[in-house]
RNA sequence: GGGCGUAUGGCUCAGUUGGUUAGAGCGCAGCCUUCACACGGCUGAGGUCACAGGUUCGAGUCCUGUUACGCCCA
């Protein structure tokens, strides 16, 4: 076991007899590490260390259905080098794994892959053997026989999902995993909501919702999505007021028109009555603001309902309900208030709505009260983000967390959150500015954390919703559908002067939006609680900032008064090479799997974190080989440096060429660290990189023959060489784990992932302040050199007579210093100094022999 | 319709408070088997920094406008 912070880095006298292998290869180093890893707890939290030490991360939980993409890949990638950069910094870090499978896609999955469907009412039947996929019927079982299975489904997805991520190198603490639909996020998700309750902060509400016919549940205002649509203007008589609807099906459920108070054409109308067609139902003509005069007739019908404008009208104009759409999506028997069940009713009930639609407009046709042809348009319809069929708005009881009346408070803490990068904010205000309901967050669902109420039912055999009867929290979780609430025993439930369950459950948001306090053990754990919350860094991708990012502040602000993280990292996507979104349905997701095995997950993390924070990136290959030949060279040059004589520790970097390269090495230091610091890993492997590859073209091939010969002069260079190569490789630790963990283990005690991450100071200690001018201008003369040879078509080995420098005296001065380095690496007979003002190199080749 | 972002050589991108001849990788061309590396190395060609104005001694970099593309929201 490593120690944190465990002094000097280990170059110099702790430098252990290298074993560098004849051949160095990459194959196979993400199956050695991982296991050597795990073995030795090398990302294991310390819960020994305080608050102010630790660097807990609110890990994103992918959601298990199904397979991860390379977007996954990408952004996990992205808080995986800054997790290690802090680890490296001394940092606990608290990195933990979620896996979401709560909700409706492990739903639906369940459903297919079991053939069974879930039927609340049912009772729990112990050792329940599903028939098997594709069974029909489906067979019903009980909420806690489909959670079970809902969580054997989601077991296997979860073991090859925790694989990858090992294969890829996150540094995440694999014995912290907690899953949303876990016991302990149960119990957290249900003592939450019953604080909220106790505070009146959750509340129910009979209210007019949007609602997905086909999953038959209501949605929030998070998951609507606006599609461009295609419908038609229907032009309809009532009395002499011509109308236009795009939805003449739910004539029935019309109450009244309305336009707007400023309308001149409809001014004499107000207050009075007209009759609808086919119903005959009277309708009064009122006055509102959001009637909008340039559409279509500039007079509209109100029906309830057929849209959130409609709910606004029918609130603010106190009109009343007719109700025709069905929680199926279909017309009910029984026709609304005012509308006779016999005539044109008849033919609707039962229908689909757009059934429905078809017959109303040709009843209007025939009875001419629809004015000429329907006029197609294409306009923008509310959806469920998951849904096919467009939102019907359906009146029921719902419970609501309440956020409307805290929207100031929580803009302020979108702004005291720092954001990486910063204009992400401006999606978090957005949402903010636009939300227009409270948060819904009952679902009409099985699979999910239920709602833990019960209510009393009275001796008409009615539940009494007014008074809820809550569990006590020691009893948490409970799912009220089998567990008996206080003072009740089970054959009391559904029965008059007995109880009934709350059938709902929550919404995965709601569960989800608690990752923090799952995550730290919020009253479960109060230590850790104590040592990782708030946490530090909220790494996600941009999609989801309306989600998931608000939803999770606003828990924190109701439950804790605070931010749950200081910081939020905000990952782009990644494209396909023609930059469109991968998705499914286009067939043009990728599979993460292969991409490692082919190229190496060192080479793989490379082109993610070469993905700037919050920017959508191409996928890319190519950017895999690079990171694979940079990997390579990693193994190359390392071999190289330990390989050559001398390098005792007893003598440290003197040659000038030496300390300029130390120097510069130092700035790159400070560069990455300042960089990693404000979460840029991108710019960090950037600055590296750079380093390295001059590095190795440039300053190997200058100080390569002093340092095979040995000598004072030789041990300065293998001196310089090997600090440089102890810090490279902590540089590049975060993003190439598996290579640079390999090399360290040949030289090196413990592992690169626990070494203190480099200073500048430390290097520059170790060097002195270098003359940034001594490489400089020794590279210059170098690739005058290798041009001159280059364009003679001759190997770089050739002899060089002489070389003539011209350059200011401050550089040459510079170049001096470095002159025997020069002359070897060039195989230079005579290298010319020349002060004047024109700088030039002109090189002189020897004749062939 | 509101908001945000991006436009730099054939491709993918870097360019940190405005400062000398705009950088890298890939691709392309030529060369080199040199004892860390041929899954390599060296060299080279290639850009009016989307467009139009403006500020400045000086603008890829700041301001205004235009265009195109992408995303978020209504």
């Amino acid at each position: 076991m490593q120690c944190r912070g465990g002094g000097a880095p280990g170059y110099g006298n702790r430098t252990m007899p290298a074993a560098v292998p004849e051949k160095p290869s990459l194959d196979g180093l993400e199956q050695r590490w991982a296991r050597r890893w795990e073995v030795a707890g090398t990302y294991r939290f310390d819960r020994a260390v305080e608050r102010g030490e630790v660097f807990s991360i609110d890990t994103p939980p992918p959601t298990v259905s199904g397979s991860l993409h390379v977007g996954h890949v990408f952004s996990y990638t992205h808080t995986d080098t800054v997790a290690r950069f802090w680890r490296m910094r001394g940092k606990a870090v608290y990195y933990p794994m979620g896996w979401d499978d709560n909700g409706l896609p492990t739903e639906r999955r369940v459903q297919n892959s079991y053939g069974v469907r879930c039927d609340p009412s049912l009772a729990y039947e112990a050792g329940l053997s599903p028939p098997g996929p594709d069974a029909k019927p489906p067979v019903p079982v009980s909420r806690a026989n489909f959670v079970e299975l809902c969580h054997r489904r989601t077991a296997e997805d979860e073991g090859a999902f925790e694989e990858l991520f090992r294969h890829l190198g996150l540094s995440v603490d694999w014995s912290t995993i907690y899953t949303t639909i876990g016991e302990k996020a149960r119990r957290i998700s249900q003592l939450s909501f019953l604080r909220l309750f106790d505070e009146g902060l959750a509340e129910q509400r009979w209210a007019p919702t949007l609602w997905d016919v086909d999953f038959q549940t209501a949605v929030a205002q998070a998951e609507l999505e606006d599609r461009e649509t295609p419908g038609a203007y229907h032009r309809l008589r009532f009395d002499d007021i011509e109308i236009e609807t795009t939805r003449p099906e739910l004539l029935p459920a019309c109450v009244a028109l309305v336009a707007h108070p400023d309308d001149a054409r409809f001014a004499a109308r107000f207050a009075t009555t007209v009759r609808t067609p086919l119903f005959g139902v009277e309708v009064p003509v009122v006055a509102h603001e959001l009637a909008d005069p340039e559409k279509g007739s500039g007079i509209a019908m109100i029906c309830t309902f057929g849209d959130v404008t409609d709910v606004i009208w029918w609130r603010e104009l106190k009109l009343p309900v007719r109700s025709m759409v069905g929680r199926d999506g279909r017309v009910p028997a029984d026709p609304p208030h005012g509308v006779a069940g016999d005539g044109p009713w008849a033919e609707l009930a039962g229908k689909t709505l757009k059934q429905a639609r078809a017959r109303i407009v040709e009843l209007l046709a025939a009875s001419g009260d629809m004015v000429g042809e329907p006029r197609p348009i294409t306009h923008s319809v509310k959806f469920f983000e998951k849904g096919d069929r467009p939102l019907e708005i359906v009146t029921s009881r719902q419970w609501f967390i309440k956020v409307l009346d805290r929207i100031k408070v929580l803009k302020e803490r979108g702004s005291e959150l720092a954001w990486h990068p910063p204009y992400m904010e401006a999606r978090y205000q957005n949402w903010a500015d636009h939300l227009n309901t409270d948060w819904l967050i009952s679902r009409q669902r099985f699979f999910g954390v239920p709602i833990p109420l019960w209510y009393p039912v009275g001796d008409d055999g009615e539940p009494d919703y007014s008074r809820p009867i809550r569990p006590d929290d020691a009893a948490l979780p409970v799912d009220p559908s089998t567990d008996v609430p206080p003072g009740y025993t089970e054959d009391r439930r559904d029965q008059p002067g007995g109880f009934s369950a709350e059938p709902d459950v929550m919404d995965t948001w709601a569960t989800s939006s608690l990752t923090p306090q799952i995550a730290c053990g919020w009253e479960v754990d109060d230590d850790l609680f104590a040592r990782t919350f708030p946490m530090d860094l909220r790494p996600q991708a941009h999609d989801i900032i309306r989600t998931w990012l608000f939803s999770t502040v606003v828990r924190s602000e109701l439950q804790h008064r605070s931010l749950p993280w200081t910081d939020a990292a905000i990952s782009g996507w990644v494209l396909d090479p023609d930059r469109k979104k991968m998705s499914k349905s286009k067939g043009n997701v990728v599979t993460p799997l292969p991409l490692l095995e082919q190229y190496g997950s060192d080479a793989v993390r490379y082109w993610a974190a070469s993905g700037r924070p919050g920017t959508d990136t191409a996928f890319d290959e190519k950017q895999m080989v690079n990171g694979r030949k940079l990997a390579t060279k990693v193994l190359n040059a390392s071999k190289f440096v330990l390989g050559v004589p001398g390098a005792d520790g007893s003598t440290r970097a003197t040659a000038p060429l030496d300390l300029s390269l130390l120097g510069r090495l130092a700035g790159v230091v400070g560069e990455a660290t300042a960089a990693f610091e404000g979460y840029d890993y991108a710019r960090a492997l950037e600055r590296t990189e750079a380093f390295f590859w001059d590095f190795c073209n440039d300053y190997l091939e200058l100080v390569k023959n002093r340092a095979y010969a040995g000598g004072h002069d030789g041990a300065s260079a293998s001196d310089s060489l090997r600090r440089s190569l102890s810090v490279l490789l902590r540089l590049f630790a975060p993003f190439l784990p598996f290579v640079t963990e390999e090399v360290w283990s040949w030289w090196q005690e413990g592992s690169v992932h626990r070494a203190p991450w480099p200073s500048a100071g430390d290097v520059e200690a170790g060097a002195g302040a270098g003359e940034p001018l001594v490489l400089e201008t020794a590279a210059g003369v170098l690739g005058h050199v290798r041009k001159a040879k280059s364009e003679a078509k001759l190997s770089q080995r050739a002899e060089v007579e002489r070389v003539v420098v011209r350059d200011t005296a401050e550089r040459l001065a510079a170049l001096r210093l470095a002159e025997a380095d020069v002359r070897a690496a060039g195989s230079i007979a005579d290298l010319v100094l020349d002060e004047g003002a024109e700088a030039s190199v002109a090189v002189t080749l020897a004749p062939p022999a």
